[in-house]
DNA sequence: TTATTTTTTTGCCGACTGTAAAAATAGAAT
DNA sequence: ATTCTATTTTTACAGTCGGCAAAAAAATAA
């Protein structure tokens, strides 16, 4: 949004026309709107209405509705892809409870700092059919197999491959679940999702739920 | 759908006329749809092609295509009242952690032989706005108070009764997540949503991710 | 300045939506 | 048989959708 001092230097940003910042306008009005609606409640107009222009706009920098949902979810994946490189730092010097306490207080603060990825995510999770039906989801099972390769590189885990896959698999698809629809979820637990409380219970129960399960993969045999 | 034998004595089934079984058609179509597709994105066009008729005729039985969904969803939410009388039954004879498993294995039973309701309330659960704006869904807290509360009558728990309400929000949701979502779920664990392993792998996660939780709720105190 | 390119806006298309009312059909009662 | 009512089908409408083309505006280059 904010990228001040370009109208003086215009040489140096060579790269980032104008039509770069409108194309960010639109990537950021459409992340909103998709946070908010499924894809096909969404529409090229409510997202026009939330950026302040008009819809064919979008048609000039994103051939499809499809080709701009795409876009968004592949911008979401790459910034969870770059967070979840900080959230594993110092993983390792820990012991499996305290680890787990860690990430998933890392994982909680972004989430707060900028809910949308979650919120887009969840948002077209639940449908029945394939979901490489939504565009850009494909890349959400690369995402947690590369984010499970990665963690598997940094903790020494014992247990069978197969369990540390599903161990991770539950884990995502929970956090994703108390996090991208946090409105629901703390509706069912009395809670407000944007309150402290609930803050503090995702962290606590996140934490309670799966570290029995971490237990048993750090250890040689139970 | 099947009412055979009602052409001759139709004095027998006062109640239901000719335009009960019409509602039936028009709500068991309904269904269908809704479990597949998020409220908005279901179509009465896309109903009425699913049972065969036309899509006027849904206008006859009900008002509008709120009141169809809302009465779809007073239904579901009545099955699951009914059934979680049978679920409940004999648990309080059984230790914790028995009993768990054999409540979430006549759960994930109930679901794979009638697998819509959880279909369809996973499908509108997503949304940041508040769970009212989808019509019948302020049901759904109130059935999880009622499941709750019968509950907690049948087996001694000795925790504080926040935990416990936590304890079962919790447990709600991941369930509604894991079988209304089964197909995303599954993908993400590697299986087959239809499969018997995905099945297996969804009871025996479930026991491992609640039991814990549910030992420290039963006993005095840690 | 003028000429050229890039960006934005206006207007429209066919398809689809929920809702509405009219027309057609069926069944039962008189 | 006819009349009346309940049910179903047909037709229609006003609104929104994604997509597209051409005009208008703005920015850039000459």
């Amino acid at each position: 949004m904010e990228q001040a001092g370009n109208k003086t230097d215009s040489k140096i940003a060579v790269e980032s026309k104008k039509g770069d910042i409108a194309r960010e306008k639109i990537l950021d009005a459409a992340r909103r709107v998709f946070s908010r609606h499924p894809y096909h409640e969404a529409s090229l107009r409510m997202i026009a209405k939330e950026g302040g222009f008009d819809h064919p706009l979008i048609r000039y920098y994103f051939p499809s509705k499809a080709d701009l949902f795409g876009a968004v979810v592949a911008e979401v994946v790459d910034e969870f892809y770059a967070a979840h490189f900080v959230w594993m730092k110092g993983l390792d010097l820990l012991p499996p409870g305290k680890g787990l306490a860690l990430l998933i207080e890392r994982i909680v603060d972004h989430h707060y700092e900028s809910p949308n990825g979650m919120r887009i995510i969840m948002q077209n999770i639940s449908r029945t059919e394939a979901l490489d039906a939504i565009p850009g989801y494909p890349l959400i099972p690369q995402l947690l197999a590369v984010m499970r390769s990665n963690f598997r590189q940094k903790v020494l885990l014992s247990g069978p491959e197969a369990e540390i896959g599903q161990f991770f698999a539950s884990l995502f698809v929970t956090i994703v679940l108390y996090l991208g629809a946090s409105s629901t979820t703390a509706q069912f637990l009395g809670l407000d999702h944007a309150g402290p409380h609930y803050r503090a219970w995702l962290k606590s129960s996140l934490v309670f739920q799966f570290l029995p399960w971490l237990t048993r993969l750090s250890l040689p045999t139970s």
